[in-house]
RNA sequence: GGCGGCAUGGCCAAGUGGUAAGGCAAAGGACUGCAAAUCCUUUAUUCCCCGGUUCGAAUCCGGGUGCCGCCUCCA
């Protein structure tokens, strides 16, 4: 069973073969560090998070790089307006991004370069393609020359002719084509700069990434990654002017996952109808969060909603529920023999890691094989009585497995449920010692039988979304 | 205007030629003193519309409608 993924490229499913066997080579464009992350950014580190550990799971040694655009307009805007040098501002976002994507349970890439870290490679690169006749000098600027390119446009699948027509941007006079982007820009007053040999100046958007992923991974890789909005004109640029500088292919399969919509629009910076991360994870559960990401397929637009974002809530506890029951019943004595109840959550168990694998092999479908989850969930709820520990503690060894993976349900059950219900009590409008007197005065009446004031405290609690539960064990509850 | 994508039950969402996964919500039943959870059952003869190809299409082709994205910084 091979993996499959859809490259922007070819615009089709493509078997994955890497360069080198066994051996990965993934760049994936991060963030501009001049504010926090919101939603949509939270969507493409999962994503990439996702087949970066499944890669790994299926054997290859990985090599996922990730950068910080730490040099740029917006983060110079923002450094001025509040008085600060720009790498103040750079520092303070690259530091939250960490800790956002920590909390969403990402795994570290392998390398993090940073854009002002890589000038000398950005400044060799430039003159490389200076020499090769592909970029020229415009006072003091240094732009890429789209014409001398004969692929220009062929990721983002257009021509140069109907851009033009359709264009918005006012024409820079000292470009030789309309379309032609900055490679090296001159600094203005007062604006951080580096030597060059044009001069005081800073990179361009797109060179850094070409510069860093090339020095991290060669010349031609395997995997480039990033948001769908990255296609036109970042990746764009960026494979044309690596292509032009090495004469080598960039990169074998292009990934772009779908945005986080807000009532069926994008959501982003200039419409500003976004959520950062730190304000949904007020709200939600960042395992409820990355759950939710992962329940539609990466490349599919997925619409964030209180209404959606609960439904993944409710199913994520869904799938916990049964597994804490997994657990009890491994603490417990008994350890019934085998029935034929169990016959279906044995061939559930069993079946998982290959449906699961089939699902990930198909361009990373995590929609589905969460589905799967679902299924062998029913299973454990069926026969979970009549389970023997071994086919239990089976069923625990392949939700491992896939949690490995997918980043979710690799918490405790227990504690799991635990954090969901403490995040619910505190929006409660009663006290808990004012609910545990309420459950204990209900035991003494139904211990008398009394059960008209035992269903009026019941009802009383349900009024304030208090559910009871009562067992042989005793009277617990939960919020509604 | 150019290019690209999407349209599946009340909601979310898989499914690229073989007769509609899964989740949420809802209803009925079992269980319970009553509940909750759980289990069982039910909820799309049908996948935006109209044509076509095919023994057979949600899936392919043509046309239409609607929504969205990129073309400007953007994950």
């Amino acid at each position: 069973m091979s993996l499959r993924v859809y490259n922007t490229l070819s615009g089709s499913k493509e078997e994955f073969v890497p360069l080198t066997p066994g051996k990965v080579g993934m760049y994936v464009c991060g963030v501009t560090v001049y504010d926090n992350c919101h939603i949509g950014h939270a969507r493409a580190g999962v994503v990439f998070d996702m087949i970066y550990r499944y890669l790994g799971a299926k054997g290859f040694e990985v090599n996922y790089v990730r950068n910080y655009t730490d040099i740029d307009d917006k983060i110079i805007n923002r450094a001025n307006r509040e008085g600060v040098p720009y790498n103040v501002i750079s520092e303070r976002y690259i530091h939250e991004f960490d800790v956002d994507m920590a909390r969403l349970f990402m795994l570290l890439p392998t390398h993090q370069p940073k854009a002002t870290e890589h000038i000398a490679e950005i400044i060799g690169l430039i003159e490389r393609l200076i020499e090769r006749g592909f970029a020229y000098q415009a006072g003091s600027d240094v732009n890429f020359s789209v014409d001398k390119y004969e692929s220009y446009l062929k990721l983002s699948k257009r021509n140069l002719e109907d851009m033009q027509a359709g264009a918005r941007i006012e024409v820079d006079e000292r470009k030789q084509h309309p379309m032609d982007f900055a490679l090296w820009k001159g600094s203005k007053p007062g604006e951080p700069f580096w030597e060059s040999p044009w001069g005081q100046g800073r990179p361009g958007w797109h060179i850094e990434c070409s510069a860093m992923s090339m020095k991290y991974l060669g010349e031609t890789f395997d995997i480039h990654g990033g948001g769908k909005d990255l296609v036109f004109p970042h990746h764009e640029n960026e494979m044309a002017q690596t292509e032009a500088a090495t004469g080598k292919p960039f990169v074998k399969y292009w990934i772009h996952n779908g945005f986080v919509n807000i009532n069926a629009e994008k959501m982003s910076k200039s419409l500003g109808n976004f959520f950062t991360i730190k304000e949904v994870l007020e709200r939600y559960d960042a395992e409820v969060l990355r759950f939710f990401l992962l329940s539609a397929h990466y490349r599919s637009p997925i619409d964030f909603s209180d209404q959606n974002l609960k439904d993944a809530e409710a199913g994520l506890e869904r799938i916990y529920k049964a597994l804490a029951g997994v657990d009890e019943r491994l603490q417990g004595a008994e350890d019934p023999a085998r029935t034929e109840e169990c016959a279906e959550l044995e061939e559930k168990c069993q079946g998982l890691a290959t449906r699961f694998t089939e699902a990930m092999d198909d361009d990373f479908n995590t929609a589905l094989a969460l589905g799967h989850v679902f299924d062998l969930v029913r299973a454990i709820n069926k026969c979970l009585p009549h389970a023997p520990k071994a086919l239990l503690g089976q069923v625990q060894a392949e939700v491992a497995t896939v949690a490995t993976v997918l980043g979710v349900l690799d918490s405790k059950p227990a504690e799991f449920l635990e954090r969901i219900k403490a995040r619910k009590t505190e929006g409660m409008e009663i006290a808990v010692e004012e609910i545990e007197r309420l459950i204990a005065e209900r035991a003494e009446a139904r211990k008398a039988k009394d059960f008209k004031k035992s269903d009026q405290i019941r009802d009383e609690l349900l009024a304030k979304n208090i559910v009871l539960l009562d067992s042989a064990q005793g009277t617990t509850w939960q919020v509604k």
